[in-house]
Formats: structure tokens, C-alpha cells, sequence
DNA sequence: CAACAATGCTGTCAGTGTCTACATTGAAGC
DNA sequence: GCTTCAATGTAGACACTGACAGCATTGTTG
């Protein structure tokens, strides 16, 4: 837990004009903003520290004081875009209505955010991180993954879906929209609006929840081990 | 259509030691075939060409006459992959059977294909391709998807699928399927094991599939459980 | 005012992708 | 057999990058 956010200094720099001296000020900060407009704009594999430096007007040594490397400055992007994701998330499901409802919203706000942020989505889901940030990011990546549970969990309770383990469900379902959100934003839906696909595979998941007896757990033929 | 593959020399080499000459003699397939060991092993970030060169014995420039950038040689591995991607995926489909064990077979299939080739199906899957080689890629990619429209279709014919769009069913079908492989690849099923996400997936798209009634398309009020 | 830590700057190094000029090779045509 | 030529590999160069080390400039704290 060494190297992360607690941006230590907090410096107020409230929009005084302390942007033209010796020291940013906001350096951290704006790294982060610039890096994920940069590769949203040319994608991750173009983004350079020393541009980066170019960009906000600092020498091209100064990143390395907020992040050790490149990576760990990836790291850090990935981190905070789980949590906006999820602060989008948590909004989407607290809206008011029946489960399908809130499953359908959540869907379109994963989607969405997804669509709007392609280029950081990637960096959020590339298991390239370092092995210490890995931990914390994979469980700030489950928390979206949670919210999913609980709902199926209500609706279950709610008696608007079959039995089954929720956590399996979620995993699924989650699996599904995640799948047309990847295809989306790599522009792999020929032509179908988003929207449109979106739609669709909650309708199709719905359907299959509402559907299913559960998990069948009835192994006819041994699985082969993966 | 030009730079592509056409082994324009298609130069014999059976296995006779023309490998100490000043010529490879099989250059392009070994520098392709090397690349996805790397990428595999080591991540696509670290594909270096110019070790790719000291690898196969070559100088640093060799690989310029085969490929004219690191692109480009990228976009024939994915190129290759999809190629490869849908042989697996036509065998599977191929299987006899019910629809519902053909999904699955094909499901497992493009599963397996994903987790044995992480870093070729992300390779594949990413739009940094030359606009030269985009069209070509997506036509190849859709054919995957075709694997799955027409299985739909079949199964549709038999009645064993509600009707509805067989395009889109197969499109949200795909996208599921996807999905799993893509957390799958990227160790996100939080321990679930592959085979057994991918059949839970086969389960409730297969649920919702032979439940839906066509694309219900009524917003507002969903159907009143009878 | 004097330390001090945080932050930024400059210089440097190895590694990389790409371009250009030159070398080697095998095959085609005379 | 010889020349010619395209294909292929080599060597050198250039700009760029990430990372590191040493020095400079701050604001803060005692």
C-alpha cells in the first residue's frame, strides 16, 4: 500500500496563478487527466511520459516523481476508473423499479461508460499491472461484480428469478454485458446500435433468468479438466 | 490486398541446413510464428522487433523487408489468428447433435482458443490496425460470427429456438461467450473455473433462447407474470 | 533563519522503430 | 557461361522513449 493515491500534499491551488512557477503544483493530477484524454484520443499504446511532460509544460524527468514508471501510473488510471465506474454503477442499480428495470439500467451504465472511456476500460481490464497493485485492483474489480449479486439476489427474493447461486448468475450476466461492451467498443457490431445490443442481451438474460431451474450441476460426462 | 501474405517464395527449405547461409530462406513465417510465443509469454508491450531479429539470428533490419512496420506484422498474427479461431469454431459447430450441445461445443471452443491464445485474441481484438488491413480483419472476424448465426438459424428451423432475428440472437450470443473468454483470459472469473462459466453461460443464453418471445420491443410495462 | 523533504530540471544511457545505402544470393534471359 | 535483376539480409544512422542519477528550487517546520 506504498506509492498509491493519498496525494500528500494536497495543494490548494485553487485557480491562483501558481502554474507558472518552479513547481506545478498539480502535477499528479493533471498526469492522470492528460494520460487518460491522451489514450482515449490515440489509444495506450501511444502515450509517452515524456510527451506527457511536453504537454503540461514540465521537464520530462518530472513524472517520475508521482510514479515510478509508466506503469504504475497505468495503474493508478485503471484504479480510479474502477472506482468512477462503479460510483456509475451503484447509481444505475439504486434506480427505483422492478429488478428487470434495474438490471437493464445497470447494463446501459456499463456500457456507456465503457463506449465513453474504450481506450481506459482496456487499461482496467489488461492483467498487466504490477503484482503489488494487483490485489487492490482486483478487488475494487469485484465491487462492480457485487452490485450485479446483490440485485439477482433481490430478484430471487423478490421471486422474479429462478433459484440458483447468485454469485454464479451475476458472474454471467456480468460476463454477457461485459462481452457487448468489449464488441462495442472495438466497433465489432457491425452496425447494430448499441443500444440495440444492449437491449437485446438483457432481454436474452432476463429471459434465461427468469427461465432457468437453477444451475442443472448435472455432469452427465466428467468434465475434462481445462 | 497488397503486403499480405503470398509467401512469394514459398522456398522449399524441407529441412536441409540452409539456415547458415546469408539468407534465412524462411524468414516471414519464422518471425510470425516466434512473435506469438513472445506475446504469449511475455505480453504483447514487449514484443520487440529488434528481438525478434536477434532471436531468429537475423540483424536488426531483417524484419523490415517482410513487414513493413511492427503493425503490420501484427495485423497478420491477427489475421492468422481469426483464420485459425474459425477453423476451431467450424469443427465445433460441425459436431453432431441437438442445437443446444453444438452451442455449448462451439462456446467451448472459442473459450479454449481464447485462454490458450491470451495475447493473440487481444491482438485480434484491438482496432489499431492499419485502415489497409481493417476490412479484410473484419470481414474474417464476422465469419466467426456467421459460425453462430447460422447454428441459430438451424435451430430455429427445428423449432427448438423461439423466432426472432437470428443475427441478433447470434450477435448477443457471441458477445456473452466473449465475454466470459475475455475475463477468462484476463483472470477475473475470481476463481471460477473456465469450463464451468462457459457452461453456466451456455445454460442461460440456451434458457433464454428457447423462452423469449422473439424481441418483446414493449418498453414501458413488461409483461405481467401470468 | 536554518535545515529538510518535496518537487522539478538537466544530463545520460540503453533500447526501440524506422529509414537509407550497401552486400549477398539465386534465378531468368541472353 | 555470363550478365542482369529482384529478393532478401546487413550495417549505420536518427529520433524517440523509459529510466536513472545528480543538482536546483521551493515551501514548511523547527
Amino acid at each position: 500500500m506504498s506509492s498509491r493515491g493519498d496525494a500528500t500534499h494536497a495543494n490548494a491551488g485553487t485557480g491562483d496563478g501558481a502554474s507558472s512557477s518552479y513547481h506545478h503544483g498539480n502535477l499528479r493530477s493533471a498526469l492522470l487527466e492528460r494520460a487518460e484524454q491522451t489514450i482515449e484520443a490515440e489509444g495506450v499504446e501511444s502515450l509517452s511520459l515524456r510527451q506527457l511532460a511536453r504537454d503540461l509544460g514540465v521537464s520530462h524527468g518530472a513524472p517520475g516523481r508521482h510514479f515510478r514508471d509508466k506503469q504504475a501510473l497505468l495503474d493508478v488510471l485503471a484504479y480510479d476508473g474502477f472506482v468512477a465506474m462503479n460510483a456509475q454503477l451503484d447509481a444505475a442499480v439504486a434506480t427505483p423499479g422492478p429488478p428487470a428495470e434495474r438490471l437493464g439500467a445497470v447494463a446501459r451504465a456499463y456500457v456507456t461508460f465503457a463506449v465513453e472511456h474504450r481506450a481506459l476500460l482496456q487499461v482496467m481490464y489488461t492483467t498487466k499491472h504490477a503484482p503489488d497493485a494487483s490485489p487492490r485492483l482486483l478487488q475494487i474489480g469485484h465491487a462492480s461484480l457485487a452490485t450485479t449479486t446483490d440485485l439477482i439476489r433481490a430478484a430471487q427474493a423478490a421471486g422474479e428469478v429462478a433459484p440458483g447461486d447468485p454469485d454464479r448468475l451475476a458472474l454471467v450476466a456480468f460476463a454477457a454485458v461485459h462481452g457487448v461492451a468489449t464488441l462495442a467498443t472495438n466497433q465489432l457490431l457491425d452496425g447494430v446500435p448499441v443500444a440495440e445490443a444492449t437491449r437485446a442481451t438483457v432481454d436474452l438474460l432476463w429471459a434465461g433468468l427468469t427461465a432457468t431451474p437453477a444451475s442443472p450441476t448435472v455432469p452427465p460426462t466428467p468434465a475434462p479438466a481445462p
